[in-house]
DNA sequence: TAGGTGACTTTACACAGTGTCAATTGACAC
DNA sequence: GTGTCAATTGACACTGTGTAAAGTCACCTA
Protein backbone atom coordinates (compact mmCIF):
# COMPACT_ATOMS: atom_id res chain seq x y z
CA UNK A 1 0.00 0.00 0.00
CA UNK A 2 2.66 2.49 0.71
CA UNK A 3 5.16 0.90 -1.90
CA UNK A 4 7.64 3.54 -3.92
CA UNK A 5 5.03 3.48 -6.64
CA UNK A 6 2.10 4.36 -5.11
CA UNK A 7 3.73 7.64 -2.96
CA UNK A 8 5.29 8.57 -6.58
CA UNK A 9 1.85 8.17 -7.85
CA UNK A 10 -0.30 10.23 -5.12
CA UNK A 11 3.14 12.66 -5.47
CA UNK A 12 1.94 13.06 -9.09
CA UNK A 13 -1.69 13.78 -8.28
CA UNK A 14 -0.89 16.17 -5.54
CA UNK A 15 1.68 18.66 -7.70
CA UNK A 16 -0.90 18.37 -10.72
CA UNK A 17 -3.29 19.72 -8.56
CA UNK A 18 -1.08 22.08 -7.17
CA UNK A 19 0.93 23.21 -10.59
CA UNK A 20 -2.74 24.12 -12.48
CA UNK A 21 -4.32 25.24 -9.11
CA UNK A 22 -0.88 27.90 -9.67
CA UNK A 23 -1.71 28.94 -13.23
CA UNK A 24 -5.09 28.30 -13.27
CA UNK A 25 -5.43 25.75 -15.15
CA UNK A 26 -3.79 27.21 -18.34
CA UNK A 27 -0.14 26.11 -19.83
CA UNK A 28 0.59 23.26 -18.05
CA UNK A 29 2.35 20.85 -19.60
CA UNK A 30 3.36 17.05 -18.70
CA UNK A 31 7.22 18.14 -18.11
CA UNK A 32 5.97 21.04 -15.47
CA UNK A 33 4.00 18.49 -13.63
CA UNK A 34 6.95 16.46 -13.49
CA UNK A 35 9.50 18.62 -12.50
CA UNK A 36 6.90 19.66 -9.64
CA UNK A 37 7.03 16.14 -8.86
CA UNK A 38 10.61 15.64 -9.15
CA UNK A 39 10.90 13.28 -11.81
CA UNK A 40 11.59 13.24 -15.15
CA UNK A 41 8.72 13.63 -18.29
CA UNK A 42 8.51 10.02 -19.01
CA UNK A 43 7.85 8.80 -15.34
CA UNK A 44 5.20 10.79 -15.62
CA UNK A 45 3.79 8.24 -18.28
CA UNK A 46 5.18 4.92 -16.38
CA UNK A 47 2.01 6.02 -13.69
CA UNK A 48 -0.81 7.80 -16.64
CA UNK A 49 -1.19 6.76 -20.09
CA UNK A 50 -2.05 10.64 -21.24
CA UNK A 51 -2.41 14.03 -20.02
CA UNK A 52 -5.80 13.19 -20.09
CA UNK A 53 -5.67 10.08 -17.70
CA UNK A 54 -3.50 12.57 -15.18
CA UNK A 55 -6.01 15.07 -15.46
CA UNK A 56 -9.07 12.55 -14.44
CA UNK A 57 -7.02 11.30 -12.04
CA UNK A 58 -6.28 14.52 -10.84
CA UNK A 59 -10.16 15.59 -10.10
CA UNK A 60 -10.76 12.23 -8.79
CA UNK A 61 -8.07 13.04 -6.24
CA UNK A 62 -9.20 16.38 -5.36
CA UNK A 63 -12.83 15.14 -5.01
CA UNK A 64 -11.72 12.35 -2.25
CA UNK A 65 -9.37 15.61 -0.40
CA UNK A 66 -12.44 17.80 -0.58
CA UNK A 67 -15.29 15.62 0.32
CA UNK A 68 -17.60 16.63 -2.02
CA UNK A 69 -20.49 14.61 -0.05
CA UNK A 70 -19.96 15.87 3.19
CA UNK A 71 -20.09 19.33 1.57
CA UNK A 72 -23.66 18.71 0.24
CA UNK A 73 -24.89 17.76 3.27
CA UNK A 74 -26.53 20.65 4.63
CA UNK A 75 -27.88 21.21 1.44
CA UNK A 76 -29.48 17.59 1.66
CA UNK A 77 -30.68 18.12 5.14
CA UNK A 78 -33.11 21.73 4.05
CA UNK A 79 -36.58 21.14 4.89
CA UNK A 80 -37.77 23.48 2.56
CA UNK A 81 -37.18 23.96 -1.63
CA UNK A 82 -36.36 27.47 -1.18
CA UNK A 83 -33.45 26.51 1.54
CA UNK A 84 -32.42 23.65 -0.59
CA UNK A 85 -31.83 25.77 -3.64
CA UNK A 86 -30.11 28.48 -1.55
CA UNK A 87 -27.93 25.92 0.36
CA UNK A 88 -26.82 24.08 -2.78
CA UNK A 89 -25.77 27.33 -4.44
CA UNK A 90 -23.76 28.56 -1.72
CA UNK A 91 -22.16 24.95 -1.29
CA UNK A 92 -21.40 25.02 -4.64
CA UNK A 93 -19.78 28.36 -4.98
CA UNK A 94 -17.69 27.98 -2.51
CA UNK A 95 -16.23 24.54 -3.98
CA UNK A 96 -15.60 26.16 -7.60
CA UNK A 97 -12.81 28.11 -6.69
CA UNK A 98 -11.13 25.18 -4.83
CA UNK A 99 -11.68 22.48 -8.45
CA UNK A 100 -11.15 25.92 -10.63
CA UNK A 101 -7.71 24.77 -12.13
CA UNK A 102 -8.27 21.49 -12.51
CA UNK A 103 -11.59 21.91 -13.80
CA UNK A 104 -10.17 24.85 -15.99
CA UNK A 105 -8.14 22.34 -17.41
CA UNK A 106 -10.20 19.52 -18.10
CA UNK A 107 -12.50 22.04 -19.86
CA UNK A 108 -9.46 23.18 -22.27
CA UNK A 109 -8.51 19.44 -22.75
CA UNK A 110 -12.13 18.78 -23.45
CA UNK A 111 -11.95 20.72 -26.73
CA UNK A 112 -9.50 18.44 -28.38
CA UNK A 113 -9.77 15.07 -26.67
CA UNK A 114 -13.26 12.73 -26.64
CA UNK A 115 -11.77 11.54 -23.24
CA UNK A 116 -11.79 14.24 -21.29
CA UNK A 117 -15.10 15.48 -22.80
CA UNK A 118 -16.48 12.64 -21.52
CA UNK A 119 -15.21 12.61 -18.14
CA UNK A 120 -16.06 16.80 -18.12
CA UNK A 121 -19.76 15.96 -19.19
CA UNK A 122 -19.82 12.74 -16.14
CA UNK A 123 -19.02 15.44 -13.73
CA UNK A 124 -21.52 18.00 -15.02
CA UNK A 125 -24.29 15.82 -15.01
CA UNK A 126 -23.64 14.83 -11.71
CA UNK A 127 -23.71 18.43 -10.63
CA UNK A 128 -26.75 19.31 -12.54
CA UNK A 129 -28.26 15.86 -10.61
CA UNK A 130 -28.41 18.85 -7.65
CA UNK A 131 -29.94 21.74 -9.31
CA UNK A 132 -32.70 18.90 -10.44
CA UNK A 133 -33.13 18.11 -6.72
CA UNK A 134 -32.87 21.18 -5.74
CA UNK A 135 -35.63 22.31 -8.72
CA UNK A 136 -37.93 19.90 -7.43
CA UNK A 137 -37.84 20.84 -3.87
CA UNK A 138 -39.76 24.00 -5.22
CA UNK A 139 -41.96 21.97 -7.15
CA UNK A 140 -42.92 20.00 -4.51
CA UNK A 141 -43.33 22.67 -2.02
CA UNK A 142 -45.59 24.65 -5.10
CA UNK A 143 -42.88 27.41 -4.72
CA UNK A 144 -41.26 26.83 -8.25
CA UNK A 145 -42.23 29.84 -9.87
CA UNK A 146 -45.51 29.45 -12.54
CA UNK A 147 -43.92 30.34 -16.31
CA UNK A 148 -40.87 27.46 -15.14
CA UNK A 149 -41.27 23.64 -15.83
CA UNK A 150 -39.05 21.90 -13.84
CA UNK A 151 -37.26 20.12 -16.49
CA UNK A 152 -36.53 23.67 -18.04
CA UNK A 153 -36.11 25.41 -14.91
CA UNK A 154 -33.31 22.26 -14.13
CA UNK A 155 -31.19 23.13 -17.30
CA UNK A 156 -31.41 27.22 -16.85
CA UNK A 157 -30.13 26.72 -13.39
CA UNK A 158 -27.69 24.28 -14.32
CA UNK A 159 -26.65 26.73 -17.01
CA UNK A 160 -26.49 29.49 -14.58
CA UNK A 161 -24.18 27.65 -12.11
CA UNK A 162 -21.62 27.14 -14.84
CA UNK A 163 -17.71 27.05 -13.87
CA UNK A 164 -17.65 29.67 -17.00
CA UNK A 165 -19.78 32.11 -15.34
CA UNK A 166 -18.12 32.10 -11.90
CA UNK A 167 -15.09 32.39 -13.95
CA UNK A 168 -16.24 35.81 -15.62
CA UNK A 169 -18.22 36.67 -12.57
CA UNK A 170 -14.72 36.53 -10.35
CA UNK A 171 -12.06 37.24 -13.11
CA UNK A 172 -12.89 39.74 -15.46
CA UNK A 173 -15.91 41.34 -13.00
CA UNK A 174 -13.88 41.30 -10.07
CA UNK A 175 -16.84 39.75 -7.78
CA UNK A 176 -15.40 37.62 -4.69
CA UNK A 177 -16.77 34.30 -4.01
CA UNK A 178 -18.71 35.67 -1.47
CA UNK A 179 -20.37 38.61 -3.64
CA UNK A 180 -20.33 35.42 -6.55
CA UNK A 181 -22.39 33.25 -4.05
CA UNK A 182 -24.81 36.21 -2.61
CA UNK A 183 -25.09 37.46 -6.21
CA UNK A 184 -26.11 33.93 -7.56
CA UNK A 185 -28.72 33.34 -4.37
CA UNK A 186 -30.27 36.35 -5.50
CA UNK A 187 -30.36 35.63 -8.97
CA UNK A 188 -31.96 32.26 -8.66
CA UNK A 189 -34.11 33.46 -6.06
CA UNK A 190 -35.83 35.51 -7.81
CA UNK A 191 -35.50 33.72 -11.19
CA UNK A 192 -37.11 30.21 -9.70
CA UNK A 193 -39.36 30.81 -6.67
CA UNK A 194 -42.68 32.38 -6.67
CA UNK A 195 -43.53 35.51 -5.01
CA UNK A 196 -47.10 35.59 -3.05
CA UNK A 197 -48.72 37.67 -5.92
CA UNK A 198 -47.69 35.88 -8.57
CA UNK A 199 -48.50 33.20 -6.78
CA UNK A 200 -52.48 34.94 -6.46
CA UNK A 201 -52.49 36.31 -10.41
CA UNK A 202 -52.06 31.92 -11.01
CA UNK B 1 -11.13 47.59 -55.66
CA UNK B 2 -11.80 44.32 -57.51
CA UNK B 3 -8.46 43.12 -57.62
CA UNK B 4 -7.43 39.53 -57.56
CA UNK B 5 -5.58 40.08 -54.24
CA UNK B 6 -9.12 41.72 -52.82
CA UNK B 7 -11.20 39.26 -54.23
CA UNK B 8 -8.62 36.23 -52.97
CA UNK B 9 -8.96 37.75 -49.40
CA UNK B 10 -12.51 37.67 -49.12
CA UNK B 11 -12.81 34.50 -50.40
CA UNK B 12 -10.87 33.16 -47.36
CA UNK B 13 -12.95 35.06 -45.22
CA UNK B 14 -16.14 33.72 -46.77
CA UNK B 15 -14.59 30.43 -46.43
CA UNK B 16 -13.44 30.47 -43.42
CA UNK B 17 -16.88 31.49 -41.77
CA UNK B 18 -18.24 28.91 -44.24
CA UNK B 19 -16.03 26.35 -42.83
CA UNK B 20 -16.06 27.26 -39.06
CA UNK B 21 -19.88 27.33 -39.09
CA UNK B 22 -19.92 24.01 -40.28
CA UNK B 23 -17.56 22.34 -38.11
CA UNK B 24 -19.20 24.26 -34.86
CA UNK B 25 -15.53 26.25 -34.38
CA UNK B 26 -13.67 23.08 -34.06
CA UNK B 27 -10.67 21.30 -35.22
CA UNK B 28 -10.34 23.86 -38.30
CA UNK B 29 -6.81 24.06 -39.83
CA UNK B 30 -5.03 27.19 -41.79
CA UNK B 31 -4.74 24.11 -44.41
CA UNK B 32 -8.81 23.87 -44.36
CA UNK B 33 -9.33 26.85 -45.03
CA UNK B 34 -6.86 27.20 -47.95
CA UNK B 35 -8.20 24.17 -49.85
CA UNK B 36 -12.07 25.78 -49.37
CA UNK B 37 -10.62 28.90 -51.07
CA UNK B 38 -9.00 26.86 -53.21
CA UNK B 39 -5.42 28.02 -52.98
CA UNK B 40 -2.33 26.48 -51.11
CA UNK B 41 -2.06 26.56 -46.94
CA UNK B 42 0.73 29.14 -47.66
CA UNK B 43 -0.61 31.49 -49.75
CA UNK B 44 -3.17 31.89 -46.91
CA UNK B 45 0.38 33.55 -45.11
CA UNK B 46 0.09 35.99 -48.13
CA UNK B 47 -3.12 37.58 -46.59
CA UNK B 48 -3.41 37.19 -42.99
CA UNK B 49 0.03 37.11 -40.59
CA UNK B 50 -1.34 34.31 -38.32
CA UNK B 51 -4.12 31.98 -37.37
CA UNK B 52 -5.56 34.08 -34.81
CA UNK B 53 -5.54 37.28 -37.57
CA UNK B 54 -7.55 35.07 -40.19
CA UNK B 55 -9.69 34.73 -37.14
CA UNK B 56 -10.33 38.33 -35.96
CA UNK B 57 -10.61 39.15 -39.86
CA UNK B 58 -13.07 36.75 -40.19
CA UNK B 59 -15.44 38.02 -37.50
CA UNK B 60 -15.19 41.52 -38.34
CA UNK B 61 -16.21 40.40 -41.77
CA UNK B 62 -19.04 38.90 -40.34
CA UNK B 63 -20.33 41.62 -38.24
CA UNK B 64 -20.63 43.93 -41.47
CA UNK B 65 -22.25 40.70 -43.49
CA UNK B 66 -24.61 40.44 -40.32
CA UNK B 67 -25.54 44.15 -39.79
CA UNK B 68 -24.96 43.85 -36.30
CA UNK B 69 -26.17 47.61 -35.74
CA UNK B 70 -28.91 47.06 -37.81
CA UNK B 71 -30.04 44.29 -35.88
CA UNK B 72 -30.18 46.43 -32.65
CA UNK B 73 -31.70 49.42 -33.55
CA UNK B 74 -35.54 47.86 -32.31
CA UNK B 75 -33.08 47.22 -28.82
CA UNK B 76 -32.82 50.96 -28.86
CA UNK B 77 -35.92 52.32 -29.99
CA UNK B 78 -37.79 50.71 -26.98
CA UNK B 79 -39.91 52.74 -24.89
CA UNK B 80 -39.41 51.32 -21.42
CA UNK B 81 -36.14 49.28 -19.86
CA UNK B 82 -38.64 46.34 -19.68
CA UNK B 83 -38.94 46.59 -24.05
CA UNK B 84 -35.43 47.26 -24.40
CA UNK B 85 -34.26 44.38 -22.31
CA UNK B 86 -36.76 41.88 -24.04
CA UNK B 87 -35.74 43.15 -27.14
CA UNK B 88 -31.60 43.06 -26.73
CA UNK B 89 -32.56 39.44 -25.81
CA UNK B 90 -34.23 38.56 -28.44
CA UNK B 91 -31.77 40.70 -30.96
CA UNK B 92 -28.81 38.67 -28.90
CA UNK B 93 -30.15 35.32 -28.61
CA UNK B 94 -31.03 35.57 -32.74
CA UNK B 95 -27.49 36.53 -33.59
CA UNK B 96 -25.71 33.78 -31.81
CA UNK B 97 -26.33 30.86 -34.09
CA UNK B 98 -25.04 33.23 -36.73
CA UNK B 99 -21.92 33.75 -35.21
CA UNK B 100 -21.34 30.75 -33.10
CA UNK B 101 -18.61 29.19 -35.30
CA UNK B 102 -16.69 31.80 -35.70
CA UNK B 103 -17.38 33.00 -31.66
CA UNK B 104 -16.52 29.37 -30.94
CA UNK B 105 -12.96 29.24 -32.74
CA UNK B 106 -11.73 33.17 -31.67
CA UNK B 107 -13.01 31.33 -27.76
CA UNK B 108 -10.59 28.53 -28.42
CA UNK B 109 -7.71 30.45 -29.69
CA UNK B 110 -8.26 32.92 -26.83
CA UNK B 111 -7.00 30.39 -24.21
CA UNK B 112 -3.72 30.06 -26.22
CA UNK B 113 -3.44 33.29 -27.87
CA UNK B 114 -3.15 36.79 -26.23
CA UNK B 115 -4.28 38.44 -29.53
CA UNK B 116 -7.19 36.22 -29.75
CA UNK B 117 -7.96 36.65 -25.95
CA UNK B 118 -7.53 40.48 -26.53
CA UNK B 119 -10.74 40.40 -29.46
CA UNK B 120 -12.65 38.34 -27.80
CA UNK B 121 -12.95 40.63 -25.10
CA UNK B 122 -13.25 43.69 -27.03
CA UNK B 123 -16.46 41.81 -28.90
CA UNK B 124 -17.43 41.03 -25.05
CA UNK B 125 -17.18 44.10 -23.42
CA UNK B 126 -19.32 45.75 -26.82
CA UNK B 127 -22.20 43.14 -25.81
CA UNK B 128 -21.93 44.34 -22.27
CA UNK B 129 -22.54 47.66 -23.38
CA UNK B 130 -25.94 46.59 -24.51
CA UNK B 131 -26.25 45.32 -21.25
CA UNK B 132 -25.47 47.93 -19.15
CA UNK B 133 -28.02 50.08 -21.58
CA UNK B 134 -30.68 47.41 -21.35
CA UNK B 135 -30.47 47.70 -17.10
CA UNK B 136 -29.73 51.41 -17.15
CA UNK B 137 -33.21 51.81 -19.01
CA UNK B 138 -34.67 49.52 -15.77
CA UNK B 139 -32.96 51.93 -13.49
CA UNK B 140 -34.24 55.12 -15.04
CA UNK B 141 -37.77 53.49 -15.04
CA UNK B 142 -37.51 52.64 -11.60
CA UNK B 143 -37.85 49.04 -12.31
CA UNK B 144 -34.80 47.39 -11.72
CA UNK B 145 -35.29 45.14 -9.07
CA UNK B 146 -34.56 46.59 -5.70
CA UNK B 147 -31.24 43.86 -4.55
CA UNK B 148 -29.89 44.70 -7.50
CA UNK B 149 -27.16 47.52 -8.22
CA UNK B 150 -26.84 48.69 -11.63
CA UNK B 151 -23.41 47.61 -11.82
CA UNK B 152 -23.78 44.31 -10.33
CA UNK B 153 -26.55 43.25 -12.50
CA UNK B 154 -24.71 44.40 -15.78
CA UNK B 155 -22.07 42.00 -14.60
CA UNK B 156 -25.02 39.53 -14.05
CA UNK B 157 -27.24 40.41 -17.06
CA UNK B 158 -23.81 40.18 -18.93
CA UNK B 159 -22.68 36.30 -17.80
CA UNK B 160 -25.94 34.97 -18.12
CA UNK B 161 -25.97 36.03 -22.08
CA UNK B 162 -22.31 34.42 -22.31
CA UNK B 163 -22.02 32.42 -25.44
CA UNK B 164 -20.89 29.34 -23.46
CA UNK B 165 -24.61 29.67 -21.73
CA UNK B 166 -26.37 29.62 -25.24
CA UNK B 167 -24.25 27.02 -25.95
CA UNK B 168 -24.64 24.35 -23.51
CA UNK B 169 -28.72 25.25 -23.37
CA UNK B 170 -29.03 24.73 -27.39
CA UNK B 171 -25.96 21.72 -27.84
CA UNK B 172 -26.01 20.08 -24.48
CA UNK B 173 -29.51 20.74 -23.28
CA UNK B 174 -31.31 20.37 -26.81
CA UNK B 175 -33.12 23.78 -26.54
CA UNK B 176 -34.29 25.22 -29.58
CA UNK B 177 -33.07 29.51 -30.30
CA UNK B 178 -36.84 30.05 -29.74
CA UNK B 179 -36.79 28.29 -26.50
CA UNK B 180 -33.51 30.03 -25.61
CA UNK B 181 -35.09 33.56 -26.35
CA UNK B 182 -38.16 32.48 -24.47
CA UNK B 183 -36.26 31.18 -21.53
CA UNK B 184 -33.67 34.25 -21.08
CA UNK B 185 -36.44 36.77 -21.57
CA UNK B 186 -38.23 34.68 -18.62
CA UNK B 187 -34.98 34.21 -16.59
CA UNK B 188 -34.07 37.99 -16.66
CA UNK B 189 -37.51 39.36 -16.54
CA UNK B 190 -37.98 37.72 -13.28
CA UNK B 191 -34.04 38.57 -12.07
CA UNK B 192 -33.85 41.60 -13.18
CA UNK B 193 -37.46 43.66 -13.06
CA UNK B 194 -38.96 44.80 -9.98
CA UNK B 195 -42.22 43.18 -9.34
CA UNK B 196 -45.40 45.31 -7.74
CA UNK B 197 -45.57 43.77 -4.57
CA UNK B 198 -41.48 44.25 -4.09
CA UNK B 199 -41.66 47.64 -4.68
CA UNK B 200 -44.29 47.90 -2.57
CA UNK B 201 -42.42 46.14 0.10
CA UNK B 202 -39.54 48.74 -0.22
C1' DT C 1 27.18 -13.06 -3.72
C1' DA C 2 24.88 -13.56 -8.21
C1' DG C 3 20.64 -12.85 -10.49
C1' DG C 4 16.25 -10.84 -10.93
C1' DT C 5 12.84 -7.13 -10.49
C1' DG C 6 10.85 -2.58 -10.44
C1' DA C 7 11.22 2.48 -10.56
C1' DC C 8 13.26 5.83 -12.84
C1' DT C 9 16.60 8.11 -16.16
C1' DT C 10 18.39 9.66 -20.66
C1' DT C 11 18.21 9.90 -25.45
C1' DA C 12 15.86 9.63 -29.64
C1' DC C 13 12.13 9.86 -32.54
C1' DA C 14 7.23 10.00 -34.74
C1' DC C 15 3.44 13.09 -35.34
C1' DA C 16 0.41 17.17 -35.84
C1' DG C 17 -0.18 21.92 -36.63
C1' DT C 18 1.63 26.68 -37.01
C1' DG C 19 4.55 29.69 -39.07
C1' DT C 20 8.96 31.01 -42.02
C1' DC C 21 11.82 31.04 -46.08
C1' DA C 22 13.56 30.55 -50.79
C1' DA C 23 13.14 29.40 -55.46
C1' DT C 24 9.88 29.09 -59.19
C1' DT C 25 5.83 29.83 -62.37
C1' DG C 26 2.48 32.50 -64.85
C1' DA C 27 -0.05 36.64 -65.93
C1' DC C 28 -0.45 41.27 -66.81
C1' DA C 29 1.48 46.08 -67.60
C1' DC C 30 4.44 49.43 -69.46
C1' DG D 1 11.62 42.32 -72.58
C1' DT D 2 11.53 43.55 -67.90
C1' DG D 3 9.35 44.34 -63.65
C1' DT D 4 5.90 43.15 -60.50
C1' DC D 5 2.62 40.66 -58.04
C1' DA D 6 -0.14 36.48 -56.75
C1' DA D 7 0.41 32.11 -55.91
C1' DT D 8 2.92 27.60 -55.93
C1' DT D 9 6.08 23.97 -54.22
C1' DG D 10 9.16 22.13 -51.02
C1' DA D 11 11.90 22.35 -47.04
C1' DC D 12 12.37 23.42 -42.37
C1' DA D 13 12.03 25.31 -37.37
C1' DC D 14 9.30 24.97 -33.30
C1' DT D 15 6.13 23.16 -29.67
C1' DG D 16 3.93 19.64 -27.14
C1' DT D 17 2.30 14.81 -26.83
C1' DG D 18 3.26 10.22 -26.84
C1' DT D 19 6.36 5.90 -27.90
C1' DA D 20 10.44 3.16 -27.62
C1' DA D 21 14.93 1.43 -26.19
C1' DA D 22 18.89 1.10 -23.39
C1' DG D 23 20.99 1.98 -19.08
C1' DT D 24 21.33 2.94 -13.82
C1' DC D 25 20.42 1.95 -9.14
C1' DA D 26 18.33 -0.05 -5.07
C1' DC D 27 16.36 -3.78 -3.02
C1' DC D 28 14.94 -8.76 -2.57
C1' DT D 29 15.93 -13.47 -2.66
C1' DA D 30 18.08 -18.01 -3.50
Amino acid sequence: MSSPVVQTRTRILRETVRVLEQHGGRGVRMGDVATAAGISRQAVYLHFPSRTELLVAATRYLDEVLDVDGRLAPSRAAKTGVERLALYIECWGNYIPDIYGVAKALLLAQEKDEAAAAAWNDRMLAMKDGCRAAIAALDRDRTLAPEWKPKDATDALWTLLAVQNWENLTQTCGWSTQKYVKGMNALAKRAFVATRCQDENE
